[in-house]
DNA sequence: GTGGTCTAGACCACA
DNA sequence: GTGGTCTAGACCACA
């Protein structure tokens, strides 16, 4: 689940992780309880910095969605589903509400939004995964 | 039309800039050959150093969305309308697709989704510069 | 012969006019004696600013091709020819080198440089008309 | 293969920097992934302030030519060597096709022109970074 | 007046 | 350590 970071992204790597964790959480793919990955083995799977990862793990712990077990790892937490959940809702609906007015200012009618957002509902889930390559056109198209 | 800056906005001034010039265009408030405010003006009215406009404007000219005459001043290009509908649409709809995406992630459902794009559809318009958070979410999301 | 200014070129208009005038009277186009259009009519069949008109023939006169007759205008000088043929002819020579060696550089074999060469030669001349859009290409490639 | 730049040319140092950098592609001394001086490395060695480097490397990853990993440095994007390679190629072909047509218009006969081009290609290879002229010569030309 | 180039230097985010 | 943003200000070319 980790197979999405985008190293190309203007997005800060810890954040990515970050988002990732907190999908997953809210979609039912990590439950309370779960071990992620120990801060070593992530970042030789990802190829970046320790560091990187641990400043991802101690911001979830801050947000109260994982917890640390000291010389055990790290867990996600008993009501880490609730939060996330929310915390994913108000960031969707934020988003929607930008692209919209976005779509507006940019001369798209309300009939090609509307075909937009249904063609998009219509196409099979494309979960969270498609995320980093989405921050990434959110920024300035970079070197790909 | 630059009354929206916002300097504490965690975008930078100057992709901010850049972002309401392009969007200005594909929705025709600009027009080829049109002329934009000189460097100093600009800046002088943003109360922003002159090298942050002027940093704008290079990266317009590099995007070939405005040309520059020496001595004379910063102009729309010719075919800056193409371009801008173009990279102005093509963004909002990967928006689109990535936040439906993460709402169906984040566990909405097709109704919930529809209902929102419908309330923001109906909603008078908020065109793109009277939105600072969606000037917010066009350039490179920071921290969260 | 003046209608190839292009004020989209990074090369300051005042130089076009000059390599304009300078080409012309090495090709025959101009001749001796000949008089050149008035700063005023010039400058207002390009658009552009009667001194950049008049900065280009003051450089020209320095430099001997032009001479002016007071209240009655700018003329082509007695050994302008002479002084054109050899100073464009420097230039070309001058620029053939750089060209050539920009082609090894860029992984261009000598067939292919000699092959496009040919292919140049071979097309109906196009005389110096279009250095303007020669000079855009030399400058990084702006708004068009 | 930046001990070439040449301060006192009258072609801004950026983009110097950023004209090696593409050649540099071009010709395969430079690939996809290799990352390029760090910005206070560069600008160290080439004794210039590093918002000088740092404006090359800027305009670089516009053109996609490079791409960023923010605190980790600067890299060759993967597509850069084609996108090198036609614009080289294009750049060099267009300014072919212009010197043969100066070379014409300034009277040169179609063998002098042909000679001067074999001579270019027997001397011993000028690659671009050898020959400061070429540098000068890629640039806005300025003056003249 | 216009923009372009470059320096010096502060402060920040990220790895 | 890495790059990003912004300011302040000098000096220049061009119109």
């Amino acid at each position: 689940m980790f197979e999405n970071i985008n190293i190309h992204s203007s997005v800060a790597v810890y954040v990515q992780i970050e988002n990732l964790v907190r999908f997953a959480v809210a979609s039912g793919k990590l439950k309370s309880g779960d071990q992620l990955p120990s801060v070593r083995e992530l970042s030789e799977k990802l190829e970046i910095n320790p560091n990187t990862v641990a400043k991802s793990y101690r911001d979830l712990e801050v947000m109260g969605i994982v917890f640390t077990r000291r010389g055990m790892g790290v867990y996600i937490s008993r009501d880490a589903a609730s939060r996330c959940t929310e915390d994913c809702r108000r960031r969707v609906i934020g988003r929607l509400h930008e692209v919209v007015a976005e779509a507006k200012s940019a001369g798209m009618t309300g009939q090609e939004i509307k075909q937009v957002c249904a063609k998009c509902l219509d196409s099979d889930a494309v979960p969270y995964q498609d995320t980093p390559a989405a921050i990434l056109s959110m920024a300035k198209t970079k070197g790909k």
